[in-house]
DNA sequence: TCTGTATTTAGATGAACTTCTAAATAGAAA
DNA sequence: TTTCTATTTAGAAGTTCATCTAAATACAGA
């Protein structure tokens, strides 16, 4: 919760990937290491930034954890946004 | 430039809040200072880190730096976080 | 229960970040 | 030119981050 633990989770380049893939729906943590040239410890660590930070959310299925996008806090960003940008003195 | 850049620019909330005092127009770095209790020194910096990443350019008059928002930055981190958003999976 | 697979936790290491003080630079004004 | 003001740069200290290996946990299946 906060913006800045959002826009910190998203300044991370394999964050940003791993947010990227789950676009195509839900994967497993493992389905998500493959795809990347990283431990499976470092991967955990990544999607637990994402979790706190609520841009992803897990349900577990037999002896997977499946990880999802939460949209609602990339809603709150890209208002936040569209605000500073919006507001922005007085364009011609 | 790149989306790391940008998002690790707008993790910090002194950069966030400094950005926002920009949507009233145009500060010079002094002016900026005076509404953090940080050094000049540190506020310089973060206005480094802001300038890096696009965020803010800056223009010179007698012996002041201004600094104003640059929306264009903006408007592709925008641009980025919808595509995640609007792109997800099949919602009903 | 025992074994195997999926994932996380713990602890370490090196790099990056935030902040400070002190010194340097740039330009205005006298 | 000398001095003052605005801002940046340099370097240091403490904190947080990304990654790894090794160990722990959770649960399924035999």
């Amino acid at each position: 919760m906060g913006f800045g633990e959002t826009f910190k989770a998203l300044s991370n380049p394999v964050r940003r990937e791993i947010l990227t893939l789950l676009k195509g729906g839900k994967l497993s943590a493992g389905e998500i290491s493959a795809r990347f040239g990283l431990t499976g410890a470092t991967i955990s660590h990544h999607l637990s930034v994402l979790k706190h930070a609520e841009l992803v959310f897990e349900t577990r299925e037999k002896n997977y954890i499946y990880y999802q996008l939460n949209t609602s806090v990339l809603e709150d960003a890209l208002c936040w946004i569209a605000d500073l940008k919006g507001g922005s003195s007085r364009e011609t």
